[in-house]
RNA sequence: GGUCUCGUGGCCGAGUGGCUAGGCAGAGCUCUGCAAAAGCUUCUACAGCAGUUCGAAUCUGCUCGAGACCUCCA
C-alpha cells in the first residue's frame, strides 16, 4: 500500500502526509462568512474538504474537522466607506445582527445537507470566542509585535517579517507589498501600510461590538481563525484547508499571528483548492455572477437554462482535481447531469446483480474471462492509488465509468454472468460502495419511492405487457408515451422485463 | 505595475517524456414491433515558433492569449 501524498501549499511540492499524532487527523478549514446567502462559491471549499474528510475517515484516522463561521467583524469596502458588512446588512433588513447571521448560518447549513456534506466535528463562531481572540492580542501585544492606535490594535507586519518568512505561503514579497498596497480607509493608523488589524475600534454606530482592554470594538479579519484553530487543534495541527483566494493575506496574517503566540507555524500541511469560473470568468459580486445555490436547485437565474441538482454540482466538482479551476456552463453541467445518471444507474444494476449472484454460488477464484476479471480488479485497486495521489477524484471516476460497461454487458448478456468470478463482483459492489458513496459522498436522488406510485407503475406496466402479447401496440405505445409526458421513461428491456426511470 | 497560474479534440476536463484518461455531444452498427436504454466501433487534440532528446502534449526559451492574487471574497 502506497502512502497518502497532498500538495502542501506551502512548500509547494506534493509531501508524504504524516500526522503528528498516529491515527489522529486534526484539520480547519475556513468557513463561510454568514452575512449573505450561500452562492455557488460556497460549494468547492465545502465539498472539497468533505471528500477529503471522508477519505481521511475512510483510511481509518480519527479526524477533527473544525469548520468555522465567521460571524463578525469582516469589512467590506464599497465606495469611500468601510463598513461592516454584518451590522450593515442587520439595519437594512431590520434585523439583529445574530438574528441575520442566524438565519444565513441556517441556510449554509441546508446547502451543506443538500450536497450530502458530513457535519465537521466542532463549528465555532467568532462571536463565541471573543474572549480567546482578545487573548491571543494580548499576547501578540505582549510579545512586541503589535501596537494600539485610538482604540485599535496592528500587527507589525515589518517587524515580524524581520524575524519570520513572511510571504512563504503565498509567495509575497514585501517589498513589493509596501509598493502595491493601495489606498484604504484608516491607514494613516498604520506604521506601516502592510499592517493588519487585529482589533478595531467601532464607531458610535457600529451595532456589533465587544468590551476589551482597548474599549469597545471588533476582532479584526484574520484572528478568529488563529484563535479557534489553537484553541481546538492546539499550537500545531496536521491540515488547515480553504480557498486559493485566502492564501494572502487571510492564512499568511494566520500564520504570523500563530507564529508569535505559540512560536510554530500553526499547520503542517496547506491544502488550497481552486477557485470556480463561470463561462470563463471568476465568480464575484464585481462580475454580477454570483449565483446562489438555491438558485443553482431551482434554476431561477439568468445564466441557468435549468434546475441543477446538489448531487449534479457535487459530481460535476469531484470530475475536476481540486487544484484545477472549474469553469461552470450549462453545457458542462448538463454532461455532469447525463454523467452521473449513468453512473448511478450502473451502480444500482451491480447492487442488484451482486444480490442475486448470491454468496456461494460456485467458487469465489473461478471466472470464465480471467483477463476480464483481472482487468476490473487492476482498475478497482487502482483506485486507491490515485485517491491517494493528492485525492484525485477525477481519477477515481473515469475508472468507475470504465466498469460501467462491464456492469452493463453483464446485466445486457454481451459478457457472460460468470466471466467475473464471485470474488470479484463482490469487491466490484465493495469498492463502489466505498467510493461512490463514502468517500465521494454521492448520493441517489430517487424521487420515486412512493409505494402507492411504484403501484399504480407496476399496473401500468402490466396492462402494457397484456397489450403488446396481443400485438396492440395502440395500446402499448399510448401508456408509454403518456408517461413519458409525465417524465417518466419506460425501457423494455432484453429479457422481457420492464423498468423505468424518473426523466 | 508586481507576483503567480494556465492555454488539451464541438463542450467540460485528467495526464505530464514513449503505451491514445474519462464524461457529454456527433457518426455507424447490433439488439428491438417501434422507441428508450444498453453494447460494439468511430471522427475532431494537446495555442504558436524554436530548441533539448532516439522520441515531447509532457522539459527549455521566446511569442501570442486567458485567468488569479496584490482589496471583502470560497
Amino acid at each position: 500500500m502506497s502512502q497518502l501524498k497532498v500538495h502542501n501549499s506551502y512548500t509547494r511540492q506534493k509531501e508524504v502526509f504524516t500526522p503528528l499524532t498516529a491515527g489522529h487527523v486534526g484539520m480547519y478549514v475556513c468557513g463561510p462568512t454568514v452575512s449573505g446567502e450561500s452562492h455557488l462559491g460556497h460549494a468547492r471549499p465545502t465539498i472539497t474538504f468533505d471528500f477529503i474528510y471522508r477519505y481521511l475517515l475512510h483510511l481509518g484516522y480519527k479526524v477533527r474537522y473544525v469548520r468555522n463561521i465567521t460571524d463578525a467583524g469582516h469589512f467590506e469596502e464599497e465606495g469611500r466607506e468601510a463598513e461592516d458588512k454584518i451590522s450593515k446588512k442587520a439595519v437594512l433588513e431590520k434585523l439583529e445582527p445574530m438574528e441575520l447571521v442566524q438565519k444565513y448560518t441556517n441556510l449554509f447549513h441546508w446547502a451543506m445537507r443538500q450536497f450530502n456534506n458530513l457535519n465537521p466535528s466542532i463549528e465555532p463562531t467568532a462571536t463565541g470566542h471573543i474572549v480567546e481572540q482578545i487573548g491571543m492580542i494580548e499576547t501578540i501585544i505582549r510579545e512586541g509585535y503589535a501596537y494600539v492606535v485610538n482604540g485599535s490594535v496592528y500587527f507589525d507586519v515589518k517587524k515580524y517579517a524581520a524575524q519570520y518568512p513572511y510571504g512563504k505561503l503565498s509567495g509575497r514579497v514585501l517589498d513589493d507589498l509596501l509598493e502595491t498596497t493601495r489606498d484604504l480607509e484608516g491607514q494613516e493608523e498604520k506604521r506601516n501600510r502592510q499592517d493588519f488589524a487585529l482589533w478595531k475600534a467601532a464607531p458610535p454606530e457600529h451595532i456589533m461590538r465587544w468590551q476589551s482592554p482597548w474599549g469597545e470594538g471588533f476582532p479584526g479579519w484574520h484572528i478568529e481563525c488563529s484563535a479557534m484553530s489553537t484553541k481546538y487543534l492546539g499550537t500545531e495541527f496536521d491540515i488547515h484547508g480553504g480557498g486559493m483566494d485566502l492564501m494572502f493575506p487571510h492564512h499568511e496574517s494566520e500564520i504570523a499571528q500563530s507564529t508569535i503566540c505559540n512560536h510554530r507555524v500553526p499547520a503542517r500541511y496547506w491544502i488550497h483548492n481552486n477557485m470556480i469560473t463561470i463561462n470563463g470568468k471568476k465568480m464575484g459580486k464585481a462580475y454580477g455572477n454570483q449565483i446562489r445555490l438555491s438558485e443553482m436547485f431551482t434554476g431561477k437565474h439568468p445564466l441557468l437554462q435549468q434546475a441543477y441538482s446538489p448531487m449534479t454540482i457535487r459530481f460535476f466538482i469531484l470530475q475536476t482535481h481540486y487544484r484545477s479551476t472549474l469553469d461552470f456552463s450549462n453545457e458542462a453541467l448538463q454532461a455532469a447531469e447525463k454523467g452521473l445518471k449513468r453512473l448511478w444507474e450502473a451502480y444500482d444494476l451491480l447492487k442488484k446483480l451482486v444480490a442475486d449472484e448470491g454468496e456461494g454460488n460456485g467458487s469465489p477464484a473461478t471466472t470464465a474471462d480471467p483477463a476480464l476479471d483481472d482487468k476490473v480488479t487492476k482498475q478497482l485497486r487502482e483506485m486507491d492509488e490515485f485517491m491517494k495521489d493528492d485525492f484525485n477524484t477525477a481519477k477515481v471516476l473515469a475508472n468507475l465509468f470504465e466498469l460501467v460497461p462491464v456492469i452493463n454487458s453483464l446485466k445486457g448478456g454481451q459478457i457472460r454472468r460468470d466471466a467475473l468470478s464471485p470474488a470479484t463482483l463482490q469487491l466490484m459492489k465493495r469498492y463502489f460502495t466505498d467510493y461512490i458513496e463514502n468517500i465521494l459522498g454521492l448520493k441517489g436522488e430517487s424521487t420515486g419511492d412512493d409505494q402507492k406510485l411504484s403501484g399504480v407503475m407496476e399496473l401500468l406496466i402490466d396492462i402494457r405487457r397484456d397489450a403488446r402479447s396481443k400485438k396492440d401496440y395502440s395500446t402499448s405505445d399510448k401508456i408509454r408515451n403518456q408517461l413519458l409526458q409525465l417524465g417518466i421513461v419506460l425501457k423494455d428491456e432484453k429479457d422481457g422485463g420492464v423498468s423505468y426511470t424518473f426523466a
